[in-house]
DNA sequence: TTAGGGTTAG
């Protein structure tokens, strides 16, 4: 009695008082210490039993092993009891078995409940659900229905539990035809009223997408539990409904008080994907006072809502904070690690997992396996891949997909196909990834052979498929080939509707030089979303029409859509390359109004753009400071000083950078040996070369070595930039040659400048680059016959020379110069301030320099060419135009002409201004009589 | 019976 009523104290002094005990009060004592909780009491009770030689009823030791399963940490005591009883024949008794078949459900060891199960002599529908739930908290939901049928083929009837069961798993296994038959089964048995199979009949129409009817169900239930409420806001959330599931948590509010933990797992996965600038931090605050922050699941939910929002600091802060972390936490920080491209950082979590012996699983090396994306990380894929063999999960089928894809991303395109073929399943993912990998090394031949086999082998594509093959044929030639085609199928196999592959077509036709097709479709598209817009700026972008790219994004505010990082990194890099400050400005401001200041793409894109507009100031105030500044932020600011001709900066910034520990990359080089060329700064262009390869362990780029004959060429060592050419370590391109012949033409050297003339028509016949650096360098040394020459054979190619073009910009209107201009409405006035300019700079020592003239004539016209420049014209335009003593901005679209520059540092002295200006490589800063280029450019 | 982690493209 005392135990019926929980009182132990009084129960032990009887049984201890007691001078005769028999089965009966040994049986009485131990269950009510299970019941109330006592499990380890309980166990030393039987224990001594056994000692004693005193049999426990099955009841009790039923009851027993269930308290071991509850606990959560007697596994070893459960075993214990199994050994009892398999020792003293009790596994004959169904209630005894099927609570031993449970314990190792518990406990994870499904492979033991299903010996037991197998072994047992008769079965009850308690037995059969018990094996079930072992497999469905394992998550194998095929083995929870494969289990059901056949329980349903021994003719035993379900109860609420089964049922609830087989319902959930047919929900996760997405498997509509299976859901009617249940549903029709719910009916029969009359188990439709009973809460737990309500609730999993929501969750189940909830995955299955058809919300409808999971709302359907919830309003016919005459009672709601916390539970029926958490699966509905799910079953909206999982289909998109936010803004429903959130008016679920408030009619959750009103009308059901309790929450429970995940009720708030389920409101935070819907803040992942609304407005986190908004929400995020506020349900952080909430979480916390509702003391849910020490909940695994909360906490997971918390991490993914920070790493969705792309804060990987914020989201490592959560996980160090958890009192308590799963298998999940260190998956959940991996992939946000991968996704934040802090591949490092992701595989040195997959060692402390291993290190310290934490349980691994499939999605451990799934995430890991992703984090090796380019070539560095071939050894470390290595490794993984013989990791993922020795553990046995090289079977799983998403970790093959994820190999194939690893291979493609790292450029090992054909261990890539090698582990597809050894696949016991190729799916549709590992073709696509496959194909992928072949559009990422260009490989437009393999990528359709891929497609071909694909669809042979009877794999159906779906749509990024398509995306994937589209993605591969992006060549200027492949247009007629194969992007026409293809065009073709995706019309006849019904892809031509989906968003994604319409996006891949616009991008398709842009980048093989089809732009009014890629508009075409654009304005074709009814409901055009975020990516359509960034798929038509990038078209735009690709064909430098960088004044719609800007037109485009203004024109995506008129219609009430935000852009995004990726638009607005666009939109600034339009800016920076037409040189348009305002309007960049305005861009930054508004990203930063729209909270996007601390996105490192976006900062290190305004910042390029203020640098490229001439603001040097404004790029050094605004990247962040030296102690956290990414690779791309420092390689800006490198290029930005370079390019506003600051080279001890330069120097000193790269020299900082290796202080703070930042190991440069290929584009911190590039920009590096850049500016040393348009400095002059020979020898230590050439030290910093001998760095890439010896200090960093990096190989030298053709884009480097183009820097180096660049920086050779341009001082004059027009001998050592041949030797240079002759011993790279690849072959020379068309950029090579124009180098070299740019440098021939400046020091005269006919026959080198011939040699580079002629390799460069070889490899770029059309280019009018070859035929007017050519001219010039004859022109420039005076051998008339041979520029007549060369017009001659432009002529009859047909190659037009490109136009020189100078503009100013005067608050929103932009006026452009050509060569002799006379279109301008104020025309009269502009070549009357040039007369003006040329007398006053002539009282101050100027003399024009005719030796760069390009046309036969006399001396008297050659000066007279010179003052008809676009360059000068803009000069005066803009003398007249801007008030006295304010900076004068100018822009070219060619090289700045050496007299101009003479004539803009005479006129920064004698008027006091001054004048920065940009041409097609540089500013040119001039103030008081000297350039900030100092002459060398 | 409800919630949290993964592969392909963008």
């Amino acid at each position: 009695m005392y135990m019926k009523f929980g009182r132990v104290k009084p129960a032990r002094y009887l049984f201890d008082e007691m001078p005769v005990r028999n089965e009966v009060s040994w049986n009485t004592m131990m269950s009510g210490l299970v019941r109330v909780g006592l499990y380890l009491e309980g166990m030393g009770f039987f224990r001594k039993m056994c000692d004693i030689g005193i049999k426990p009823s099955s009841f009790v030791i039923a009851s027993l092993v269930t308290a071991c399963g509850r606990s959560g940490s007697m596994f070893r005591e459960g075993v214990q009891v199994h050994g009892f009883v398999a020792k003293s024949g009790l596994l004959s008794d169904v209630y005894v078995s099927t609570a031993i078949l449970h314990l190792y459900g518990v406990y994870g060891l499904v492979s033991c409940s299903r010996k037991v199960f197998e072994e047992m002599p008769d079965r009850n529908v308690v037995s059969w659900t018990s094996l079930m739930v072992g497999y469905s908290d394992k998550g194998e939901p095929e083995e929870v229905i494969d289990i059901f049928k056949g329980m349903r083929g021994e003719g035993v009837g379900c109860n609420e539990n089964s049922m609830s069961l087989v319902i959930s798993s047919c929900g996760l296994l997405k498997d509509e035809s299976l859901g009617r038959q249940l549903v029709g089964q719910v009916i029969k048995s009359g188990l439709e009223s009973k809460l737990a199979v309500e609730n999993s009949l929501i969750s189940m129409f909830g995955n299955l997408g058809n919300v409808e009817y999971a709302n359907y169900i919830f309003d016919q239930m005459s009672e709601h539990d916390t539970i029926s409420w958490n699966s509905i806001a799910g079953a909206y959330a999982q289909n998109g409904h936010f803004e429903e599931s959130f008016r679920i948590f408030n009619s959750m509010r009103r009308f059901h008080d309790e929450v429970n933990s995940t009720t708030v797992s389920t409101l935070l996965s819907v803040l992942g994907h609304v407005d986190h600038q908004k929400w995020g931090r506020g349900i952080h605050g909430l979480v916390v006072k509702m003391g849910f922050s020490s909940v695994v699941c909360v906490c997971n939910t918390l991490l993914r809502m920070y790493a969705g929002a792309g804060r990987s600091e914020e989201a490592e802060l959560v996980f160090q904070l958890m009192p308590t972390k799963d298998l999940i936490s260190w998956n959940s920080l991996m992939a946000c690690f991968v996704e934040d491209g802090r591949s490092l950082d992701a595989l040195g979590l997959l060692c402390s997992m291993i290190r310290t012996r934490k349980s691994l699983n499939y999605v451990s090396f799934t995430s890991a396996l992703a984090a090796c994306f380019s070539p560095e990380f071939l050894d470390k894929g290595r490794i993984l891949h013989g990791l993922v063999v020795v553990t046995g999960l090289f079977e799983n089928q998403i970790i093959g997909n994820a190999l194939v894809s690893m291979y493609g991303k790292i450029g090992e395109i054909s261990e890539s196909r090698r582990v597809l073929l050894h696949m016991p399943r190729r799916d549709e993912v590992a073709w696509n990834a496959l194909i992928g990998g072949y559009a990422e090394s260009e490989d437009p031949d393999k990528a359709l052979a891929a497609f071909r086999t694909m669809r042979l082998e009877g794999v159906p594509a779906n749509y990024i498929t398509v995306v994937s093959v589209l993605g591969a044929c992006l060549m200027p030639g492949d247009l007629l080939e194969r992007g026409k085609p293809l065009h073709a199928y995706i019309v006849s196999a019904g892809f031509e509707s989906d968003e994604h592959v319409k996006n891949s077509l616009l991008t398709m036709y842009a980048k093989c030089g089809d732009l009014s097709s890629s508009q075409d479709l654009f304005n074709g598209l009814d409901n055009r979303n975020i990516i359509t817009w960034n798929a038509m700026l990038a078209a735009n972008a690709h064909h430098g029409h960088g004044e719609e790219v800007l037109n485009l994004v203004s024109k995506m505010r008129r219609l009430g859509l935000s852009p995004d990082q990726f638009s607005f990194s666009e939109g600034l890099s339009a800016a920076a390359k037409l040189a348009v400050l305002e309007e960049g400005q305005q861009l930054h401001g508004l990203a930063v109004k729209l909270g996007f200041e601390q996105d490192c793409f976006i900062f290190n894109a305004a910042a390029d753009m203020y640098s490229k507009c001439g603001e040097i100031g404004k790029v050094v105030k605004m990247l962040p400071p030296s102690v956290n500044r990414s690779l791309p932020s420092w390689n800006i600011l490198i290029s930005a000083f370079g390019r506003h001709g600051c080279f001890e900066e330069v120097c000193g910034t790269f020299h900082e950078m290796l202080e703070m520990g930042i190991k440069p990359g290929h584009v911190t080089f590039v920009s590096l040996l850049t500016a040393c060329s348009h400095g002059g700064l020979v020898n230590q262009g050439l030290a910093y070369y001998d760095m890439i390869a010896r200090d960093f362990g990096l190989k030298p780029a053709i884009e480097h070595c183009i820097c180096v004959i660049d920086l050779l060429g341009r001082s004059g060592r027009l001998a050592e930039a041949e030797s240079f050419i002759s011993k790279m370590p690849m072959k020379p391109n068309d950029l090579v040659w124009r180098s070299l012949l740019a440098s021939c033409k400046i020091y005269g050297d006919l026959d080198r400048g011939r040699k580079a003339a002629e390799n460069l028509s070889k490899l770029e016949p059309e280019d009018d680059s070859v035929y007017v650096l050519s001219s010039n360098m004859f022109a420039t040394t005076g051998r008339w016959e041979d520029v007549e020459n060369v017009r001659k054979q432009m002529g009859f190619k047909n190659i037009t020379k490109k136009q020189a073009c100078s503009w100013v910009k005067l608050k929103d209107r932009v006026s452009s110069f050509g060569i002799g201009d006379r279109t301008h409405p104020q025309t009269l006035e502009i070549y009357a301030k040039l007369e003006d300019i040329k007398k006053l700079i002539k009282e101050s020592g100027y003399v024009a320099d005719t030796s760069q003239a390009l046309q036969d004539t006399d001396e008297e016209q050659k000066e007279h060419n010179l003052w008809n420049h676009s360059e000068r014209l803009a000069l005066a335009y803009a003398l007249m135009t801007t008030p006295e003593g304010s900076t004068l901005r100018i822009f070219k679209n060619l090289r700045i002409c050496s007299d101009c520059h003479s004539v803009y540092k005479f006129v920064s002295r004698v008027i006091g201004r001054r004048i920065v200006l940009r041409d097609q490589y540089r500013f040119h800063h001039f103030e008081s009589g000297l350039c900030s280029c100092k002459d060398y450019w």
